[in-house]
RNA sequence: CGGGGCGUAGCGUAGCUUGGUAUCGCGUCUGCUUUGGGAGCAGAAGGCCGCUGGUUCAAAUCCAGUCGCCCCGACCA
């Protein structure tokens, strides 16, 4: 029996509308009175919270510690590193009053805030006894956007960006590797969601940036989208600021710098990698509820009392439980928290009690299995676990068949106009790059770690290829 | 910035061509019956028809302007 949420459009009529189906359905934000800036409603807050609390862990086990530092920067502290102004200039907002006063020197809401470390690092950075400092800050950034699609880009996004200074060049690189990996390994662990990584190209990378590291999932409908960055700033951003310090050796050095965020758009890339047309489809690690109980029949004597217990058994064991006994009907909370990807629900009716167990429905597949009342503190931390892998082995087998090795012009615009990656021999010239973009729209998202080359010659210019890179049409 | 679409009750909408008491569904409230896939019946409340101006005896409807949002492009960390 085939059951269809009416509700929602289907991602095969309409993927744009599906997801936007998805994002107010699920109560995960609502559009805001001022075009890009949207509110994070608790659910969808919820999920991000989750996300920080797992990063937390993770940043603070490698030393970093958590900063905050101010929303605005002056125009003329931003001018100082010239390709990083060059980047971002263009849609900074700038606010140019305060207090009915015209300012002399206009505010720059933070698109990101390189400089805004480069100054504090200036102040605290003297001695080789200060370094290195790893620090990271939770906030939210403004970029002024044209285009605008709830968590992929918005004018404002939730981020943590962190921003990092070494003594040597070799500590610095190994950091922006480091959490590279984390990101890696949180796309894994938590989110169910595998990359392809890899570096940018020249043409790709962070303004200002030396070397930028990024990982890239795929969405269901075939198009790319960037999870996260990391990057190896050298001693750019160090000298445009004159942050330096006296070394052991008695000489004046230049730290090394580096920057890494993952940002809001990270929800986007759940939605659209695990929902299907049913809604929402949540990992259980990143889910705010992990299991919601459904009584069945709830007026009927011992019922509530039966889900009160189970509830307070699973709540005991650390999972996060909702027990929703309002007074809709049941079939209407099945489709609900099948709206909100809840992984799994547990039915608990007059039947269930007298067999001493609860059905258990999985949100990823609807199967059903019944799981006895002594069994639960173990059997649904496992069930989650499963849920976990089954979702992370879909995703993968996904993005596993959705990379095409291309040879020809042909096959690699067959491939990106399909969606999915087109992994190609490149000779590196930006020209390439830009023909590929102009003729299909499809922009180089990163040349993976394992450089294995499969063919000599590039299939834009037919020039010696000298680097294997992925190519698709992104978000 | 270009193309398209849309602003009518909390939400989703009909009505607009051809001006004349504002339609329907969901939700909300009350009561009863229900409850294993978005319950049924009966009753009730809820509207500056985005905003401004014009035409008219009369404007949701026609005209002019304006504000905003969504989608698709272009642009872009």
């Amino acid at each position: 029996m085939e059951i269809k949420n009416k509700e929602i459009t289907s991602r095969d009529d309409d993927f744009a509308q599906w997801y936007t189906d998805v994002c107010k359905k699920a109560e995960l934000m609502d559009y805001s009175d001022v075009k890009g800036f949207i509110i994070y409603r608790p659910y969808g807050y919820a999920i991000w919270e989750e996300i920080q609390s797992y990063l937390n862990k993770e940043f603070k086990k490698t030393g970093h510690e958590n900063v905050y530092l101010p929303l605005v920067i002056s125009s003329s502290q931003f001018q100082k590193e010239k390709d990083h102004v060059q980047g971002f200039a263009p849609e900074t907002l700038i606010a140019t009053i305060g207090g009915g006063q015209t300012l002399d020197d206009p505010l720059i809401i933070r698109p990101t805030s390189e400089v805004l470390f480069c100054n504090h690092y200036k102040n605290i950075i003297h001695s080789y006894r200060d370094l290195p400092k790893l620090y990271n800050q939770w906030c939210s950034v403004v970029r002024w956007e044209k285009t605008t699609r709830p968590f992929l880009r918005g004018s404002e996004f939730l981020w943590q960006e962190g921003h990092t200074m070494h003594a040597t060049e070799v500590e610095a690189r190994e950091e922006t590797l480091k959490m590279l990996d984390i990101y890696d390994r949180c796309g894994k662990d938590l989110l169910a969601v595998p990359f392809v990584k890899g570096r940018k190209t020249e043409k790709e990378k962070f303004a200002g940036a030396k070397e930028t590291y990024s990982i890239e999932a795929l969405m269901h409908d075939g198009k790319a989208l960037q999870c996260g960055t990391s990057h190896y700033f050298g001693d750019g951003f160090a000298k445009a600021f004159g942050i330096n310090y006296l070394d052991k050796d008695g000489k004046i050095k230049t730290p090394f710098q580096t920057s890494w965020g993952v940002s809001t758009r990270l929800l986007g890339a759940i939605i659209m990698v695990h929902g299907d047309d049913n809604g929402l489809v949540l990992p259980p690690y990143v889910a705010p509820i992990q299991v919601v109980i459904v009584p069945i029949q709830m007026a009927k004597e011992g019922v509530l009392a039966k889900c009160r217990e189970v509830y307070k058994t699973l709540e005991d064991a650390g999972i996060r439980v909702k027990l929703d006994d309002s007074d809709h009907t049941p079939g209407w909370k099945f489709s609900e928290y099948e709206v909100k990807g809840v992984p799994l629900r547990l039915e608990i009716g007059p039947k269930d009690i007298e067999n001493n167990h609860v059905m258990a429905v999985r949100r990823v597949d609807r199967i059903k299995k019944t799981i006895d009342f002594d069994k639960l503190r173990e059997a649904i931390p496992q069930e989650l676990a499963e849920i976990h892998n089954e979702m992370y082995k879909k995703a993968m087998t996904n993005l596993l068949n959705n990379i095409t090795e291309v040879h020809t012009y042909e096959e690699l615009k067959n491939v990106v106009n399909k969606g999915g990656y087109a992994k190609m021999m490149w000779c590196g010239d930006r020209e390439c790059e830009d023909k590929i973009k102009n003729d299909f729209n499809a922009t180089s998202r990163c040349m993976p770690f394992d450089q294995i080359p499969f063919d000599d010659k590039c299939p834009v210019c037919g020039k010696k290829a000298k680097y294997v890179v992925y190519f698709a049409k992104a978000y």
